[in-house]
DNA sequence: CGGCAGTTTGATGTTACTCAATTTAAGTGG
DNA sequence: CCACTTAAATTGAGTAACATCAAACTGCCG
């Protein structure tokens, strides 16, 4: 569709590619299903059983656990290209929410095609291994930094992080990243209060550092936003 | 060795079962190598190439990071049978240390040989998703009690989820466990200093709920235990 | 006996939370 | 385009949780 070639990205594109030698296209339509929703509506949920693979095709969403006190904790943000979770090629249940951030565009692999080819395939195993690696270390990471980090250090880490990540995707100019998050969800990102976060922004601001606004990021001082985030 | 049978537990004892059709112990020697740690020791480090798959055989390890802040974040805590971490099946380079908590053993697998084993039988393949999945979940559940979480509930989750992994692994008598942990280690673990643990252990040992010293843990009052982590 | 690592306790400081109110932005229907 | 509604961002004041600093205490080992 209007989705871009990027589609898969990690994990995904290198599961679509080696089809079994047979037509290019036409064939592959009957394992993958599209399917479309708008911000706030919820993808999975921790009680349903998903029988296939979910991959955001198109825009932002988050994956996150609601705790018994209210709170919600979100373990990640997805981007396109983005398995929602590598367990969920082996796993039918899944213990998290999925949720759209944007109006985004999901694909459905039929979970036992997605084994076959992974099985088929070792480079495939290698590409999922890779996810699964790269999925680890940013929960380690995003662990680390919200344990240790102060209010600023965890903000500061996220977006670098994110940054990256959005980087990894497309060109960014001038240092500006389309960033469709409330301040909501940097709260629930890192643990902290929406009011201490919007604090915390406001000091960037004030300090040159970055400005987020209108879902926009603007990054002035990249050198000292990296000075704060603690790790990398 | 004097190693239990459940020496390689979850994904470790599925790895090494499956052997190509050859003889059954003497075989297994030339891929698998035996090393024993001293408290304290580091089995492996961020900056080193690791070239083969480590598991912990006996004892216990923990595993973390280094913050350039001087403070470290304990990831998770390896009992016997764990894989210091799925991502080591398939990369040699890893971005943690594992150090030894008390005497521990640990197996050196050959990679390429585990790897071959799991891409000749599938249900190794399985059981390493399975392995993936259990650790995922484990770091979101951290993460969503450190970031959401008292001081109070982070110390309840983390004995909650120690206890259920080493009941699952030996029989458990008058709810005591063998907990070799310092208060540095549960501080570095969920993010507080060792002087609040040390002030929320009293607190749980003058509320009747449990007592952990002279490396036993001891719990008296489970169901007020299990109200306070906020999940599971 | 002295030293060391770990635990315990007290006093004080600071970060981040809570509650509450105001302002701004973004829709929506007329 | 403007009144009306709603969600999000912002600001202030008071408070609670946890950190920091410092000291004393314990058990253990040489």
């Amino acid at each position: 569709m209007t989705c871009p070639r990027r589609e898969l990205e990690f994990c995904g594109a290198i599961l679509r590619q080696p089809a079994a030698a047979s037509s290019t296209h036409a064939a592959l339509d009957d394992w993958q299903h599209r399917r479309t929703l708008r911000p706030g509506e919820v993808a999975v949920a921790p009680d349903q059983t998903c029988p296939s693979v979910l991959v955001l095709c198109s825009g932002w969403a988050f994956r996150f656990v609601q705790l018994q006190s209210g709170r919600r904790q979100i373990l990640n943000f997805l981007l396109a290209g983005d398995l929602f979770s590598c367990n969920m090629v082996f796993q039918e249940r899944c213990n998290y929410y999925v949720k759209a951030l944007t109006d985004i565009q999901i694909t459905e692999l039929q979970r036992s095609e997605v084994i076959r080819r992974i099985a088929d395939d070792p480079s495939n195993l290698t590409a999922l291994a890779k996810c699964c690696a790269t999925e680890a270390a940013t929960a380690d990471g995003l662990l680390a930094v919200v344990a240790q980090g102060s209010a600023e250090q965890r903000i500061a880490y996220l977006f670098l992080h994110l940054m990256q990540r959005i980087e990894s995707r497309s060109v960014i100019r001038d240092q500006r990243y389309q960033f469709p998050l409330r301040q909501q969800h940097i709260a629930d990102a890192v643990g902290l209060t929406v009011v201490h976060v919007n604090r915390v922004l406001s000091l960037f601001r004030k300090g040159g550092i970055l400005d987020l606004s209108h879902g926009v990021l603007q990054v002035f001082n990249l050198p000292e936003l990296k000075r704060l985030a603690p790790l990398k």
